[in-house]
DNA sequence: TAAACGTGGCC
DNA sequence: TGGCCAAGTTT
């Protein structure tokens, strides 16, 4: 089992910037805990592709976790907007300055105590254990889950059934080349023994595959039904000065967004756009509406805008200079507000005549 | 244990 | 086009 995988493995290894090939860590090659750490949290819960760019501005602008702890918060939180679940941003600066203070800017080596850190779970601190510092832990993520499910052909539907996949899986894990055997299950799920259409066919474990040899591969893992998603609405000011600058507030640190930018606005109720004072005088138009969609609501956000007077003191968040604001380091939500805003302010420049 | 917590791509 | 899904953690 162990060996054919790693054998797959060997041959069809996906090339990551923060991986370490096969081949170079026969010859001796360690990745990097950081990097290894920095990965794993960006890739919680989200794919491969939207890391790729992140993970390269990140260990460009702060090569060592001692770098990344020394930084700003407001600078690593914009550089995370986008990427979402921005509690991570908060623990991953956590975690770095515990890392830097206590630990001599070392990380543990250990998964138990990799575990007690901000914004470490179990499949983080497996996974860190096992590639940076070849413990043998057990990784599961969403594709170990789903190719221990196939192979021993758990019904359970998810999440009941974490804990005896959980159990399958330790029972698969080698103590040779751990940190591969991880990554292994996981390009495996990712490429091979996909959601929907696997590829049992050229799948490396499809003899000792139980789901396979049952015909419902394609059927697992089974999951228990999701809540619907309620639609809340709310209200977002795009307040600009006429020198470009945009007034903007730094949410709190707790809760949705939580310590990102963002336009100031009244609380989101699922029932109609609850009325909400402007964050400064000026002439408020209605341009329109944004839609998005968070993990668990619809929000659908009034927009309103206005150019404000430069001398006015705003009620609610502060002006950033148009020289140190970028739209890109607004949460999705918000960019999409000011993208909205900025649209019908060129629309009301161009139908003026322009110049 | 269940709910909160983002976003983009896919079918 | 709307739900599903992605290398989960915290409370």
């Amino acid at each position: 089992m162990s060996v054919a995988l790693l054998r797959w493995y060997d041959a069809n290894a996906r090339v990551m910037p923060w991986r370490v090939s096969p081949e170079d860590i026969r010859l001796g090659q360690r990745p990097d805990p950081y990097r290894v750490w920095l990965s794993e949290v960006m890739l919680q819960q989200t794919t491969v592709a939207a890391v790729r760019d992140y993970f390269r501005r990140f260990t460009d602008r702060w090569p060592t976790v001692r770098d990344l702890a020394a930084a700003e918060d407001a600078k690593v939180m914009a550089e995370w907007a986008g990427l979402g679940y921005y509690a991570r941003a908060r623990n991953l600066l956590k975690c770095a300055r515990v890392i830097a203070a206590d630990h001599g800017g070392r990380f543990p080596a250990t998964a138990e105590a990799l575990l007690s850190l901000p914004g470490i779970g179990p499949y983080t601190a497996a996974a860190i254990a096992a590639i940076a510092f070849d413990e043998p832990a057990t990784v599961v993520d969403g594709n170990v889950e789903r190719v221990v499910a196939r192979l021993f052909a758990v019904t359970t539907p998810l999440p009941a059934a974490k804990r005896e996949l959980t159990e399958r899986a330790a029972d698969l894990t080698p103590m040779a080349r751990p940190g591969d055997h991880a990554q292994a299950m996981m390009d495996l799920g990712a490429t091979i023994c996909t959601p929907r259409n696997p590829a049992c066919s050229i799948c490396p474990l499809s003899s000792a595959c139980r789901a396979r040899a049952l015909g419902i591969a394609a059927d697992l893992p089974a999951k228990s039904p999701k809540p619907v998603k309620p639609t809340r609405h709310g209200i977002a000011f795009a307040g600009f000065r006429r020198d470009g600058a945009a007034l903007l507030e730094r949410r709190p640190e707790r809760g949705l967004l939580g310590g990102m930018l963002g336009w100031p606005g009244g609380a989101w109720s699922e029932r109609a756009p609850a009325e909400a004072p402007p964050p400064a005088a000026g002439d408020w138009r209605r341009v329109g509406e944004v839609r998005h969609t968070f993990t668990h609501f619809h929000l659908v956000l009034e927009v309103r805008s206005a150019l404000l007077d430069t001398a006015a003191a705003p009620a609610a968040g502060h002006f950033v200079a148009a020289e140190h604001f970028r739209p890109a380091d607004l949460p999705t939500v918000m960019r999409k507000v000011h993208d909205l805003a900025q649209a019908a302010m060129a629309a009301v420049e161009g139908g003026r005549g322009g110049d």
